[in-house]
Order: C-alpha cells, then sequence, then structure tokens
RNA sequence: GCGGGCGUGGUGGAACUGGUAGACGCGCCGGACUCAAAAUCCGGUUCUGGUGACAGAGUGUCGGUUCGAUUCCGACCGCCCGCACCA
C-alpha cells in the first residue's frame, strides 16, 4: 500500500449488518418439500444442550458445518441447515433444585441466551425450523413414535436387574456406566430390580452390524468402534449333562466360540446369578457366602482392578458329549450371567483366563493346541489361544483349529448335545428413566388390563409444571393428581407411567423432524424422504458410540412403522477434535482461569497478586479446571469472524486444536490486513480486459485459479487448514505496491474478488464487506455462486525438476512442462556437471515434471 | 490385556499413487515508518561448518526393499485414544 494508514474492519456494526441483510433476503431458508430442482445437501452439527452459554467446542463444531454449509450453497446445492435444541436432562433438574426455579424455565431461558450467541457467530441457518426437544409439539410426536414402535412389537415390557444410580435416583443404560459408576454423577453403581421399559434394538444387532459396510464417508475408527460395541461373535452353545440332576435342572448349556477345544475340558464354570448356583446355595451356606461375596464385588471399579479370579466347587459334575468323561462345576466370578448363557466350560489350554482359574485351582490342563504336530509342549506356561493344530482330541486331532470348528459343532448337532450359534455383546436398550425432565412415556397401567397406550385422542402426555424438588426421586410420582387417570380400556381407576424416555431417545429422531418441524405427525414423509439421509453430520467423537448408534436403530425401527423410508440417517459423519488450552493453579493449588494469569519473561505470574502461577498440562476445556475462554467474550473483542477463522487455521479439524491468545490475535491481524488489501484494490483503476495475460499477469492468475481448486478440494475433504494456507497464500502474493501494467490490475481486481468468495464460508461478514467495496450493487457473496476454476490456468508450461546425482539432490532445472527423457536429461546433465565430473554415469531415471536421478561411479 | 492411531524445525502443522522435506500460520531476529511506542509494511528463520557460492547431517531408534523412503516392510522405544474378566 502506497500509504501506511491503518484502517481497521469495523467488525462492530458490519457484523450485525450483514446478518441482518441475509435474514431479509431469507437466504439460509429451506423448504420442506422444495421444488427448485436443485440438488439437495443436509448439513447437521450435533444440536448443543441448552446449558447456559456456548463454549469454544460449540463454537468450532458450528464453524465447521457452517462451512459446509455456505460452500455447498455456494456450488448449487439446496442446503437444509436447521438448528434446535436438545433440552431434556438431568443438570435442568439439578439447577432447579438449588435455584428454585423450574427446569423449563431455566432451560428456555439458557435457549434464548445461547441462541442470541449463535446468532452472533453468522451461523448459515434456517432459524424457522428451530425446536427443543422439551417443546410439547416435539415430544408429543415421539410419543406417537413410541406407541407405533409397541405396536409393531420393537418394545418390550420386563423386569430387569438395572444399573441403580444411588446419587441421580435413576437407571443407567449398560452404555451409561463407566468403570462401574454413573457416567454422570460418578457414583459406585448398584443392582436393582424394576419393570422396565426396553427397544428391542438387538432386533438389529446383525443389520447394525452390517450398515456399517454402506458407510465410506464415517471415520474407520467410528465403524470400528461401533462394531466392537455391537461385538459380534460365532460359536455354539453346548449342553453338558449333570451326572445327577439338581433343583429340577438335568443340564447345563454353555456357549463357547472354541468348540474345538472340547477335548481339552478342565471344567464347567456357571456365573454366581446362574440358577444352578442358587439351587446350590440353597443347601450350602458356603456356596450362600461365595455368591454373596460376589455380589457384593458387584460391577465396581474395585472388582475390575482386583482381577483375581475366584471359584467355588459346587460338587457337582457333568458329561462332555464328546469324550464322555465327566467334570466338576465350578461358580466363577468371571463368567458373566448378561453374556451367551451365563455358563462356560473351562479350556485352559485354549483360554487365558481359564488357564489362570485352573492354576489357581490346581485343576488338570490338558494340551489340545500345538503350533504343528511335530512340536507338542510337554506343559504350558500360558494358554495358546492363537490359531494352531488340534492334538490329543480323537476325531479332531490333526486339523487346524479353522477346520476343527465347524467338524466339532457338526459332530455336537449329530450327537443332539449342541449347535452353532451367533452371539451379540449389544443388549437392549432399557430407555425407562425415573426422572421428571423428560419426555413421558405414553402408558397408562390398570391393575385389571395391564399397561395401556394412552389414546391419540390423548397425545401429547404433557409435562405437568407444578412440580416439587424438595425430596430425592421422581416428582412425577409425588405429583397429588397427574399419575391418576381412568383405563381407557375398562374405565377403572388406573396411573400414569411416571418413568420417562432416556434423553437418547429424543436425540434419535431429531434429524428427521427438522426436515418438516411443524408437520401434525412425527415425521411429513415427502420432506423426510426428500431431506434424509443427512449428507453431512458434525459432532464429538464423545457420541461415536450411544448416540450414533441408537439413531442408526431409531431410523430402522422408523422405517419398519412407516416414518422414514430409510435405514441409515447419517451418510457422511465427521468427528471434530477438542479444544484444549493451558490450565493453571495459584501456589495454593487453584485453578485459575486464563484472564487471571499474565506471561512474563521470568515466567507465569498472577494478574492481581504477581504470585508464581504453575502452568499446568494443555487439557480439554472445562469448567473445573477453569482453562476455558469464553466465546462471548472474544466476539466482542475480536469479532465473529477472528473466532470462526482462529479454530479453523492450523490444525486438521478432526485433532484438538490448543486456543492460544496469540493464534487468535494472528487470525484478527489477517481480517484487517485482508480488508485493507481489498480496499486499496478497489480504489485502484479499473483497467479493460486485456486481449493476452503476459509475465507477473499471467502468474498471478495461474496462482488465483490454483487457489480456487485448491480450496474447493481442500473444502470437500475436511481439510479446512489447507483452505486457510492457499487462501494465506493468494493474499500474500497481492501484497505490495499497486502496479501500472493494466493486465496485473486486471488481475489483482480478479485476485481480490474471487478471495471474497474464497473466505465467505468461513469468515461470511468480511467477505460481503469486501464484496460490497469491489462490486457495489452486486448483491450478496452468500447470493453468489462459488468461483469455478479456469482450466487454462490451472495448466502449468513450465516445471522446476529436480537434479540428483546417487540420490542427492545437485540442483534443480527449469523444463518445459511433460518434458520426457530426450530433453531433460541433457539439460539437467549440464546443471550437475561439476557432481558429475570424474564419474561414469550407470544409469539415467527420469520421471517427468518431478526428477532426473544420474546413479553414478567414479570412474 | 485386546483393538486402533500417532511420533516431522522453537511451535501448530504441510508434503498428490515412493520423486526438491519443512507449504501456510504462530513465535523469534533484522530492517522501514515514527521523537518514541503501538499498529502497519518489507526481509530472514531445520541444524552444524563457512563472509560466501557451498558442503555435511536431518522426519522417534535400529535394520531392510529401492536409482530414490516422512511415505513401503520388520524389530524396538515413546505417546495418545477406544474397549475391557465378552468364553
Amino acid at each position: 500500500m502506497s500509504d501506511t494508514e491503518t484502517t481497521r474492519y469495523d467488525f462492530t456494526t458490519a457484523e450485525p449488518h450483514w446478518q441482518a441483510a441475509w435474514e431479509a433476503a431469507g437466504l439460509f431458508k429451506a423448504a420442506d418439500t422444495p421444488a427448485t430442482g436443485k440438488p439437495k445437501y443436509y448439513v447437521l452439527e450435533m444440536f448443543p444442550y441448552p446449558s447456559g452459554k456456548i463454549h469454544m467446542g460449540h463454537v468450532r463444531n458450528y464453524t465447521l458445518g457452517d462451512v459446509v454449509a455456505r460452500y455447498k450453497r455456494a456450488s448449487g446445492y439446496d442446503v437444509l441447515h436447521p438448528m434446535g435444541w436438545d433440552a431434556f436432562g438431568l443438570p435442568a433438574e439439578n439447577a432447579a433444585r438449588q435455584r428454585k426455579t423450574g427446569p423449563a424455565s431455566w432451560t428456555y431461558a439458557n435457549i434464548a441466551t445461547m441462541r442470541g450467541e449463535l446468532k452472533r457467530m453468522g451461523l448459515s441457518l434456517d432459524w424457522s425450523r428451530e425446536f427443543a426437544t422439551c417443546d410439547p409439539a416435539y415430544y408429543g410426536q415421539q410419543q406417537k413414535i413410541f406407541l407405533d414402535f409397541w405396536a409393531g412389537g420393537l418394545v418390550e415390557r420386563r423386569m430387569s436387574a438395572v444399573n441403580w444410580d444411588p446419587v441421580d435416583h435413576t437407571v443407567l443404560a449398560n452404555e451409561q456406566v463407566i468403570d462401574g459408576r454413573g457416567w454422570l454423577s460418578g457414583a459406585p453403581v448398584e443392582k436393582k430390580n424394576l419393570s422396565q421399559w426396553f427397544l428391542k434394538i438387538t432386533d438389529y444387532a446383525e443389520d447394525l452390524l452390517e450398515g456399517l459396510k454402506d458407510l465410506p464417508r464415517w471415520p474407520e475408527r467410528v465403524k470400528l468402534m461401533q462394531e466392537n460395541w455391537i461385538g459380534h461373535s460365532q460359536g455354539a452353545d453346548v449342553t453338558f449333562a449333570l451326572t445327577a440332576p439338581v433343583g429340577g435342572i438335568a443340564s447345563v448349556t454353555v456357549y463357547t466360540t472354541r468348540p474345538d477345544t472340547l477335548f481339552g475340558m478342565s471344567f464347567l464354570a456357571i456365573a454366581p446369578e446362574h440358577p444352578i448356583a442358587r439351587v446350590v446355595a440353597e443347601s450350602s451356606p458356603q456356596a450362600a457366602a461365595f455368591l454373596a461375596e460376589c455380589a457384593a464385588q458387584g460391577t465396581s471399579e474395585a472388582a475390575i482392578e482386583q482381577a483375581e479370579k475366584k471359584g467355588f466347587d459346587t460338587g457337582l459334575r457333568v458329561t462332555n458329549p464328546l469324550n464322555g468323561q465327566t467334570y466338576p462345576v465350578w461358580i466363577a466370578n468371571f463368567v458373566l450371567m448378561d453374556y451367551g448363557t451365563g455358563a462356560i466350560f473351562g479350556c485352559p489350554c485354549g483360554d487365558e483366563r481359564d488357564f489362570e482359574f485352573a492354576a489357581k485351582y490346581a485343576l488338570p490342563i490338558p494340551i489340545v493346541v500345538a503350533p504343528s504336530v511335530d512340536s507338542i509342549p510337554e506343559k504350558l506356561t500360558k494358554a495358546l489361544d492363537g490359531e494352531g493344530i488340534i492334538v490329543n482330541s480323537g476325531f479332531l486331532t490333526g486339523l487346524p483349529t479353522a477346520q476343527a470348528k465347524p467338524a466339532a459343532i457338526a459332530e455336537l448337532e449329530r450327537l443332539g448335545a449342541g449347535k452353532a450359534v451367533q452371539n451379540w455383546r449389544l443388549r437392549d436398550w432399557g430407555i425407562s428413566r425415573q426422572r421428571y425432565w423428560g419426555c413421558p412415556i405414553p402408558v397408562i397401567h390398570c391393575a385389571a388390563c395391564g399397561p395401556q397406550p394412552v389414546p391419540a385422542s390423548q397425545l401429547p402426555v404433557i409435562l405437568p409444571q407444578d412440580v416439587t424438588f424438595d425430596r430425592p426421586g421422581n416428582p412425577l410420582d409425588h405429583h397429588p393428581s397427574w399419575k391418576h387417570v381412568p383405563c381407557p380400556q375398562c374405565g377403572a381407576a388406573a396411573t400414569r407411567e411416571t418413568d420417562t424416555f432416556d434423553t437418547f431417545v429424543d436425540s434419535s429422531w431429531y434429524f428427521a423432524r427438522f426436515t418438516a418441524p411443524h408437520a401434525a405427525t412425527p415425521t411429513n414423509l415427502a420432506a423426510v424422504n426428500h431431506w434424509l439421509p443427512v449428507d453431512q453430520y458434525v459432532g464429538g467423537i464423545e457420541h461415536a458410540i450411544l448416540h450414533l448408534l441408537y439413531a442408526r436403530f431409531f431410523t430402522r425401527a422408523m422405517q419398519k412403522t412407516g416414518h422414514v423410508a430409510l435405514a441409515e440417517p447419517f451418510a457422511g459423519l465427521f468427528t471434530q477434535g477438542m479444544v484444549t488450552h493451558e490450565s493453571y493453579k495459584d501456589t495454593q493449588g487453584n485453578w485459575l482461569y486464563p484472564e487471571e494469569v499474565v506471561k512474563t519473561p521470568e515466567g507465569a505470574k498472577h494478574a492481581g497478586t504477581g504470585e508464581p502461577v504453575t502452568v499446568g498440562r494443555i487439557e480439554k476445556m472445562s469448567k473445573s479446571k477453569r482453562n476455558t475462554v469464553d466465546p462471548g467474550v472474544i466476539i466482542d473483542r475480536f469479532g465473529a469472524d477472528t473466532a470462526r477463522w482462529f479454530v479453523l487455521s492450523d490444525n486438521p479439524p478432526e485433532r484438538d486444536v490448543e486456543w492460544t491468545e496469540s493464534g487468535v490475535l494472528g487470525a484478527n491481524r489477517f481480517v484487517h490486513r485482508l480488508y485493507r488489501l481489498a480496499l486499496a484494490i478497489a480504489a485502484e483503476p479499473r483497467a479493460e480486459t486485456p486481449e493476452t495475460f503476459t509475465g507477473e499477469a499471467k502468474k498471478l492468475r495461474q496462482l488465483t485459479h490454483r487457489t480456487i481448486a485448491a480450496v474447493s478440494e481442500a473444502l470437500d475433504n475436511f481439510t479446512f487448514n489447507l483452505a486457510v494456507a492457499r487462501i494465506y497464500e493468494l493474499s500474500g502474493a497481492l501484497a505490495g505496491a499497486s502496479p501500472a501494467d493494466p493486465g496485473l490490475l486486471w488481475a489483482r481486481f480478479e485476485a481480490i474478488e474471487t478471495l471474497a468468495h474464497l473466505i465467505a464460508p468461513m469468515m461470511p461478514h468480511l467477505a460481503e464487506e469486501i464484496f460490497a467495496a469491489l462490486r457495489p450493487g452486486a448483491g450478496l457473496v452468500a447470493a453468489n455462486p462459488w468461483p469455478k476454476a479456469d482450466a487454462a490456468y490451472l495448466t502449468v508450461d513450465e516445471v522446476t525438476v529436480a537434479v540428483q546425482v546417487n540420490g542427492k539432490l545437485r540442483g534443480t532445472v527449469l523444463l518445459p512442462a511433460g518434458a520426457k527423457a530426450d530433453v531433460a536429461l541433457p539439460i539437467a546433465k549440464q546443471a550437475v556437471a561439476s557432481a558429475l565430473l570424474g564419474q561414469t554415469i550407470v544409469k539415467e531415471i527420469c520421471v517427468p515434471d518431478r526428477i532426473v536421478n544420474f546413479v553414478v561411479k567414479p570412474a
């Protein structure tokens, strides 16, 4: 620039101005059933829980999604980009207890705050579709879906031992128990028997597993995590006859994945909860004591850490159907009642746990697997649980393990003692929660008629507002009148179900509701079948299993009940990394906020007291560690575009990004620099389009069009950090004094105008400001198409080619593009003549446009 | 323990199917502007030696394949994530 005047871009007026302009133009509104003829693109970020204020994780998540939405819109797609609130959940009840406000008013106040913050970010959302899952209009439709699932055979009510969280007074799904503790409260989970509602996700275990193969745009590791969670295994059920029946039970059936090792049996072990264990305990105080010991262990962390295998010999014996020999029956603490049949046959040779158990209780360790027929070990020090050859095993001897499995199963089937079985780790989804702030389960319990669906005419079942939280437990249960209703079947006095749905139910179909949020039915089939699947879903890796698996199941269940016409809801998934920050502690070990810390050459100091501060690890931003930065404060100071640009810069989006002050300042500097550059170029004389472009002008045009291609590719690939780098590069090339050459003037204008478009997905306000300065009256960038790279400028006519001697770089030469060996070699030879002096060339390698390599040896 | 991933300058990270390692940003150093500072602009910045052209080393470590390896293979070291008594 000719002057050093430091013009600053005034985002405080520009950002609200352009947000209002977009709103007035209705650019981000989509139709439920559009007739535009454009291809559709549904972009969705995982909707937020309205906890109070938005955090940096939200800023990153919604910026990533918005980049995709704006880019696809500019590229000619009809884009659906909605936003809503995952609004049910325990925090609202906790807040209600502390603040004496109702969960509803607390939640809706938070929504109002957070909506305002998201709007300040300039996200290209269709706000007309907004809803919260706690709106009766939403959860009422959810109740209809549940009743359809029930009618469709996808719901079961059973007594079940559940994970009871003694702090939150609620049942947790197995998936919500982490290390034997409640995933939210952290309290050790207890076992309790309750009558519960279940969704039969296990009916879809195989389909959910198979479906993963048709999701090429999902991260491999998420698919792997789901695969492991579903946990498919192939094996056999084998029935062992007891030598003498006990308590009317004549046999025990075990599940095994290793029927090939049945000749290596040493014992049979049953879970402490197994029916036979109970029978034994009735007549044996020692057995009863052992069961009590196992129950006390429960699923607590201590039990897992203890890891010591314990057993109790029942004195019973069973007969192995393959070899006719008898074996002892043990109760063992490492056998799980929930998995398989709750009983195993112990083969120490083929399983490490069985080996440990046999060694501890001095049980036999027969050798039935060997690395080869010639190398049968004398004695084992550990199990041989891999592939091998079966030995000492009657008709199976000599077979590789893979072939021995079907052979063993065939024989078991012939004997009527077993059959091939598939097993799944996945368990049915318990959806009942004993809490108030959730969607009421639309069921009425009648003493005479049993559980009855609430009639359609009485839906939605609305949560009462007049509830109290002065005692633990479920306020719906305490409410004086709400639950008392007549039975819809017989009219007698009956009671409502007072449990509410797991909030994962709410988030299992919201993406479908967004396609027609005001429909009188759960979905509008035309809309939902037009817009689904979500083309790009963006969210945190923490939802890799639970939410995504439930949503995939729910979509299948909705397909079965006629609410949608597809099985997989999310065609593309992107999982973003976390936003991290340094953490700080004062001399007393208290966590400090970043704004309480100043960095000095002597180290970090407390801003107020000047006391030394310990700089801790870089960790995920969290309130407890106080290493948070409030997005609202950042937007106040630097504007939304700076915040957006920063979270997109530097790091690949799937990795964690560290929030640093210097990084934000750098992003902010670029915002102002680009603005000044645009104003300067806008003030340059406008040149006529030249006939041809030569020299600098041609080079600049090549860079501009290469940048269009590179940025487009980067946005397609979610490598937004590379898009940022290419934009920096092009803007860097534009710096410097304005030229006199008309061709270059024209090319500069093209470049800056292109930049306005290229930055628009990331910094939409700045893009509008620049575009308005360059092309007054040409409308909004957001309404203009994405630039197209001119193929003529993507081809290069000259290439710098490296010249190596024995694989070491010795020079470079400028060659015509595509130059073959006949052209390249003589020039290259000359360029590295000094390195070739006194050498004999043994071999010449020429890869056009890449490299020339001379292999030499001393002459 | 099982499964998956990752190790590149001071730093975040680039590098297409093996082909000039370090794009771009941050930081740092120097310069311009200024009485001065901030802001801004320009230049430099892998390490070692040399004023310099240049030479040598270099992508966790050790080996291998290749004309050529950050990239492929093997072993090891370190870090991260997921699952975890799943028969």
